[in-house]
RNA sequence: GCCCCUGUAGCUCAGUGGAUAGAGCGUCGCCCUCCGAAGGCGAAUGCGGGUGUUCGAUUCACCCCAGGGGCGCCA
């Protein structure tokens, strides 16, 4: 809108400067308020094509700058080139009517309209409870699928089930040996007990409470184990509030997708026999190091790997425009691998894109949590999710980018004051809520262009154009699959709402409940406004946007 | 052996090829006759080191140092 206005005029005062090319204008925010609203530096991207200082192309912008709508304050050269564009502070106010006219779609766009896209999260590997590390991915995972959605896309979330493999295998083998515990037999098959933690003698009692003494043989069990532990996690996911559209399981796959693609690999020649196992080796230079097996060549059972191949191959002929995994970053080497063999496969590798996250580490206060897989002391993200809720859960594991390791503190999630980002920012939707329930219960007001001469208090045209920001980000975010964008976007600009909401205590102009009905009309209006893009950012992030607290 | 991530304020972390690098916590000092003090105001401190690319590097590339983690017919 006021942006892309902004930049067709730019756009148009250029291409008077130089007929021959257009460049595509970047706007962005000024890093100081004094530079204006909106700045570009175009003028030092056309200085090497026009053999000019920046300085005086940004002079000539200047002047062949045409202020067709009546929009802009004032335009100005600053710097070595800059152009900084001031606009008319009631323009502002007056494009917040597009947020109540909007409500809860203001934010999301149409942009991919039309367009299918799969993400994958989460994806546990049923032999454990849900710990809090494959967690990050939960609630990541569910954020960029609502982003995604939030610019278009139809969006299908997916959890891959890892039911088969050596790993059941072991999960069998060790409900068996605590089994055989339980019930006071020798144990038949490999003494070590293989998966340690209290879960698999939990699980070796509830199968003892269905079979009794009648044991059943490790693969039986093994099988029993996944589908609780399945369930479990299915149930985790829920608490968390994922709710996945879409199951696959790696025994269809293994059994329906995997032979025809390992056919088709072997036949592109991208493969070969090496001490009994089938690899995967393609005459590709960037590959030349990162052969893997496809074959194993105790059983000629296909790898894991080989069924991920299977796997993304097939979500290919499902038809999506855009894939995206959200994997713990121990697969970080898997993927260049997959990509090389769906295009050995002739799939594009552009659609599918991985988001790989560091694990998280827990810490109570300074202390920090020890946790090892290996040795079975990890920690369940199930606990982690009762002792502080869900929406504390999902905003921490929300705050850090994905790449970045994530401290999460315990003590602070539980902590229902300003120091906990997630109360923060509800507690200023609450306080919203609480003044429309002071003026009576009003619902949300619309624009009134009579409004404009009552909203020009500075920190109302500031945080009008901090409101309508939320687009722009909600766009880079979904761009970049990085929703913690959105989780200090909303943390930013509550601040700015209750810097704003204290003034009044000492300057009646900033009330919003007051004696003259205009100004409440207007007041209520633009908090109403901040209300919304606090609840529609809140919405993206899975999180709850109280009424009261 | 190979690979990935991270080094920004006392702590936890944002951010950007450009104009004066931000926030929270913590610290210190203030503010409730007030639309919710579950809040607000003010103060102080910083881009690990080096080389290169560039008109311009905290941002990109390479090297080094320091942390964290992963992979090698487990998934």
């Amino acid at each position: 809108m006021m942006r892309d206005q902004l930049k067709k005029m730019i756009e148009a005062a250029v291409s008077r400067l130089s007929s021959s090319d257009s460049v595509s204008v970047e706007i962005e925010r000024p890093t100081a308020e004094q530079f204006g609203d909106f700045s570009t530096h175009v003028a030092f991207v056309l200085a090497k094509k026009m053999g000019k200082k920046p300085r005086e192309i940004a002079d000539e912008i200047q002047s062949a700058f045409v202020n067709s709508e009546g929009l802009i304050e004032s335009v100005s050269v600053a710097g070595a080139g800059f152009l900084n564009f001031r606009i008319k502070p009631e323009k502002w106010i007056e494009s917040l009517g597009e947020i109540s006219k909007k409500g809860s779609r203001f934010g999301s766009s149409e942009f991919h309209k039309g367009k299918k896209a799969l993400v994958e999260f989460v994806s546990a590997n049923p032999t454990g409870p849900l710990h809090i590390g494959n967690a990050r991915g939960g609630p990541l995972g569910d954020a960029i699928s609502s982003l995604l959605e939030a610019v278009g896309y139809q969006v299908t979330r997916e959890f891959y089930v890892n039911d088969v493999g050596g790993q059941i295998d072991k999960l069998g083998e060790s409900i068996l040996a605590h089994y055989q515990n339980l019930v006071g037999v020798a144990h038949t098959g490999k003494t070590e007990l293989g998966y340690q933690g209290n879960y698999v003698e939990d699980l070796a009692r509830r199968a003892y409470e269905k079979y009794g003494k009648n044991i059943p043989p490790s693969d039986e069990l093994g099988e029993f184990g996944i589908n609780l532990l399945q369930t479990e996690i299915s149930q985790d996911c829920l608490a968390m509030g994922i709710r996945f559209d879409s199951w696959v399981h790696e025994k269809e796959i293994i059994k329906k997708k995997t032979p025809p693609v390992l056919d088709l690999l072997k036949k592109s020649g991208v493969t070969y026999e090496k001490e009994g196992a089938v690899w995967f080796a393609p005459r590709d230079d960037f590959l030349a190091d990162r052969e893997c097996v496809l074959e194993r060549s105790d059983s000629g059972r296909p790898t894991y790997f080989a069924n991920d191949i299977a796997y993304h191959a097939a979500k290919y002929d499902r038809g999506f425009d855009l894939m995206v995994n959200v994997w713990g970053s121990n697969h970080h080497g898997h993927v260049p691998r997959i990509l090389a063999a769906l295009k050995v496969l002739g799939h594009d590798p552009s659609l599918l894109k991985t988001v790989l996250y560091q694990y998280v580490r827990i810490k109570r206060g300074a202390e920090a949590v020890k946790m090892s897989k290996r040795g079975g002391n990890f920690i369940v993200a199930r606990e982690i999710l009762d002792e502080v809720g869900v929406d504390p859960f999902r905003f921490f594991l929300l705050l850090k980018s994905p790449e970045a390791h994530l401290d999460f503190d315990i003590d602070l999630a539980k902590k229902q004051s300003s120091e906990n980002p997630v109360y923060y920012v509800q507690y200023a939707h609450a306080r919203i809520c609480s003044i429309f329930k002071k003026a009576g219960g009003a619902g949300q007001i619309d624009f009134d262009p009579e409004m404009i001469a009552r909203l020009l208090l500075p920190e109302e045209v500031k945080i009008a154009k901090e409101l309508l920001d939320f687009p722009w980000v909600v766009e880079k975010a979904a761009r970049e699959l990085n929703p913690h964008l959105v989780a200090y976007y909303l943390m930013d600009r509550t601040r700015l709402f209750q810097h704003y909401y204290d003034r009044a205590r000492e300057d009646p102009r900033y009330r919003v409940v007051s004696d003259d009905p205009q100004q409440t009309r207007a007041k209520l209006f633009f908090v109403g406004c901040v209300r919304q893009v606090l609840r529609n950012g809140l919405g993206i992030l899975g999180i709850s946007a109280p009424e009261q607290m």
